[in-house]
RNA sequence: UCCUCCUUAGCUCAGUCGGUUAGAGCAUUUGACUGUUAAUCAAAGGGUCCUUGGUUCGAGCCCAAGAGGAGGAGCCA
C-alpha cells in the first residue's frame, strides 16, 4: 500500500479505507491523539490511537518531532476541531526524536520569536508559519513562470560568474582560485590575474539584465530568474547578500507597455496564491491580525494580509512621474510641518521617507514613479526626447508597495547607439568592456524595456513577513552564511 | 557604515531603591487521568544573570570596553 499524503485525504476522504499516512508528529495528547503533519498542506491529521492495544514502549517513541507512520481506518471525527481522523491500528516509528533534545529546538509545541526560529533555520521548515511562507515562495516562483510563459516569453539563463562590472549596481563578490596568502604578482607587486582560473577578475554577477537584452533582441521577449550577489554591508530587514531576482525583457515595448506587463504580473501573482494557496495564507493573515493586537494603534496595518492582496488586485496602480511626485510631497502638509527629515528637492533621489508618505499616506495603494532626473539613474536608460533644458530625465520606472519599498525598478532602455556611447563616457564606463552589449545597438537596434522584481521582496508582500531574512530559506547577510 | 534599543532557565519574559537562597508561564521529566484540540491535575529537575574590567562592605541592577541580536537610516531589489 502507498502512503496518502494528507492534503489529499483533507480534499477528498474517503471515509471507510484503510489508509497509510508518513510525517512528523506535532503534538500526541492524552496519550491517544497524534497531530500529523508531512508538509502537504498546513493542516494536520488527527490519528487516534487505543493505547490499550499498542506496547507501552512503542507509545513512548511518539513525541513531539518523531516522524511516524501509521496505518488504519478513516473515519468521521468524533470530535470537534477536525472533520476526519485515522483510527491506528499499526504505528511504525521511522524517526526517533528525543523529547530533551527537542525541547531545545524550535520543534517544541509552543510560540517562538522569529530571531530563535532564524537560529535554527534547518528546523524552523517544521513550523506552520515558515511551511507556509516556503509554500508561498513556491506559488510565487511558479506563478511567475506561468505568467510569462503564457505569455510567449522564454526563459533564459543568464551567467552567475561574470566579468563585467558595468551596471554598477553595487559592491561584487570575487570569484577566484588564486591562493589569497600568495597570489602570483605582476612586476609591479599588483595580483596577476592572468594566471587566476578565467585569466581575468570575474564577479558574481549583480543582475542578468545586460545579457537579458541581447537574448530580448532576438527571442523577442525574454525573463531571466536566478540568484544575485550583493558584496554590500546592507544590514536591514529588506537586504540579503543573496537573493533571487526577475528580469523581463521585451523588444519593440516602450515604458508605458513596460509597466503594464509589470503591473500584470504583480495582480498575476497575488491572484495565484490566493488561488492555490488559500489555507497557507489565511494562517499567516491570521497569524499577523494576532501579532498587530499587541502593537499601538498607530502602528497597525488598516487591512489584513489577505485584504491587501485582494486590494492589489482589483485596484489600478497609481502612475505619476518623478516632477509630480516632488510636486506632491513639497504641497503636503507634512513637508509644510517640516515632518520630513530629508530636504524635497528636483534632482535629488526621493528617500525611503518620501516614497513611505506617496504610497501608504498620500495614494494608499502601489504607486508607480516615472521619468526621474537622469544624473542619478543607471546609463542604459533611454533618455526622454522631450525634458526641459537642465531638467534631463530618463524612462525610467519604480513601482514602490506599502511596508516594502521599491518592488520594481525598470526602464525603456536607451537604444540609439550615439546617446549610449555618451552615457558611456558619462558614466565612466569603458566601451570596451561592453563592446557585446554595444553591438546589439549597431545591428538592428530596436526600442525595448525590462525591469527587475525583487523575488524575496514579492514574497515579504504575499506573506506578511516583514523582515527579508524570513522568506528565504537559508539567508546570507553580512556577517552570517550559516548552514 | 551610522543612530537607537535589547541580551536573566530550553523558549517568552518579570526582577522594586544596589542588600539574605534570582522568579513566573510554557516546554521537559515522573506520576495521575483519558475523546483531546496550545488537553488537564500534582510533583521534580533545570541559571557562566552575554563577556571582560571597574565602582562598592555588597552588583542581575551603576560605569567602561567588547561580542551577538533587533529596529531605523544610507545603499538598493
Amino acid at each position: 500500500m502507498k502512503r496518502v499524503k494528507i492534503s489529499e485525504i483533507l480534499r477528498e476522504p474517503k471515509l471507510g479505507t484503510e489508509t497509510i499516512v508518513k510525517g512528523w508528529v506535532r503534538a500526541f495528547r492524552s496519550n491517544r491523539f497524534i497531530q500529523l503533519n508531512d508538509g502537504s498542506t498546513i493542516n494536520t491529521l488527527q490519528a487516534v490511537v487505543d493505547f490499550e492495544q499498542f506496547d507501552e514502549s512503542v507509545l513512548k517513541k511518539i513525541t513531539t518531532g518523531a516522524a511516524v507512520g501509521l496505518k488504519g481506518l478513516l473515519v468521521e471525527s468524533q470530535g470537534s476541531g477536525q472533520s476526519v481522523e485515522l483510527q491506528v491500528s499499526e504505528v511504525e516509528i521511522i524517526g526517533e526524536a528525543n523529547p530533551d533534545d527537542v525541547q531545545k529546538t524550535v520543534m517544541q509545541p509552543k510560540k517562538h520569536s522569529l530571531e530563535f526560529l532564524r537560529e535554527q533555520a534547518h528546523l524552523r521548515f517544521r513550523t506552520n508559519t515558515f511551511g507556509a511562507v516556503f509554500r508561498i515562495r513556491h506559488a510565487v516562483s511558479f506563478a511567475i513562470h506561468e505568467f510569462f510563459n503564457q505569455r510567449g516569453f522564454y526563459y533564459i539563463h543568464t551567467p552567475i560568474i561574470t566579468g563585467s562590472d558595468a551596471e554598477g549596481a553595487g559592491e561584487m563578490f570575487r570569484v577566484t582560485t588564486l591562493d589569497p596568502t600568495n597570489p602570483p604578482l605582476n612586476e609591479d607587486g599588483s595580483v596577476n590575474y592572468k594566471e587566476d582560473f578565467f585569466g581575468k577578475p570575474v564577479n558574481l554577477t549583480v543582475s542578468g539584465q545586460l545579457e537579458g537584452e541581447l537574448a530580448a533582441l532576438a527571442l523577442g521577449q525574454i525573463y531571466t530568474f536566478g540568484p544575485t550577489f550583493r558584496a554590500e554591508n546592507s544590514n536591514t530587514s529588506r537586504h540579503l547578500a543573496e537573493f533571487w531576482m526577475i528580469e523581463p525583457e521585451v523588444a519593440f515595448n516602450d515604458i508605458h507597455d513596460n509597466m503594464d506587463l509589470a503591473e500584470d504580473m504583480l495582480k498575476y501573482i497575488c491572484s495565484y496564491v490566493m488561488n492555490h494557496f488559500a489555507d497557507d495564507l489565511k494562517f499567516l493573515s491570521d497569524r499577523e491580525a494576532t501579532e498587530q493586537q499587541s502593537k499601538p494603534q498607530n502602528e497597525r496595518t488598516e487591512l489584513s494580509l489577505i485584504e491587501r492582496l485582494q486590494f492589489v488586485t482589483s485596484n489600478d496602480f497609481k502612475r505619476i512621474t518623478y516632477t509630480e511626485a516632488i510636486d506632491i510631497l513639497r504641497n503636503s502638509n507634512h513637508y509644510k510641518k517640516k515632518k520630513f527629515q530629508y530636504e524635497v528637492d528636483w534632482g535629488t533621489d526621493l528617500q525611503s521617507e518620501h516614497e513611505r508618505y506617496l504610497v501608504e499616506k498620500e495614494f494608499k495603494r502601489p504607486v508607480i514613479i516615472t521619468d526621474y532626473p537622469a544624473s542619478f539613474k543607471a546609463f542604459y536608460m533611454r533618455r526622454n526626447d522631450h525634458s526641459e533644458p537642465g531638467r534631463e530625465t530618463v524612462a525610467a520606472m519604480d513601482i514602490l508597495f506599502p511596508g516594502i519599498g521599491e518592488m520594481v525598478g525598470g526602464s525603456q532602455r536607451e537604444e540609439r547607439l550615439d546617446v549610449l556611447k555618451e552615457k558611456c563616457a558619462a558614466f565612466h564606463i569603458p566601451e570596451e568592456d561592453l563592446w557585446w552589449y554595444l553591438d546589439t545597438r549597431r545591428f538592428g537596434s530596436v526600442p525595448h524595456a525590462g525591469f527587475g522584481l525583487g523575488f524575496e521582496r514579492m514574497v515579504m508582500f504575499v506573506t506578511g513577513m516583514s523582515n527579508i531574512r524570513d522568506v528565504i530559506p537559508f539567508p546570507r547577510t553580512p556577517q552570517n552564511a550559516e548552514f
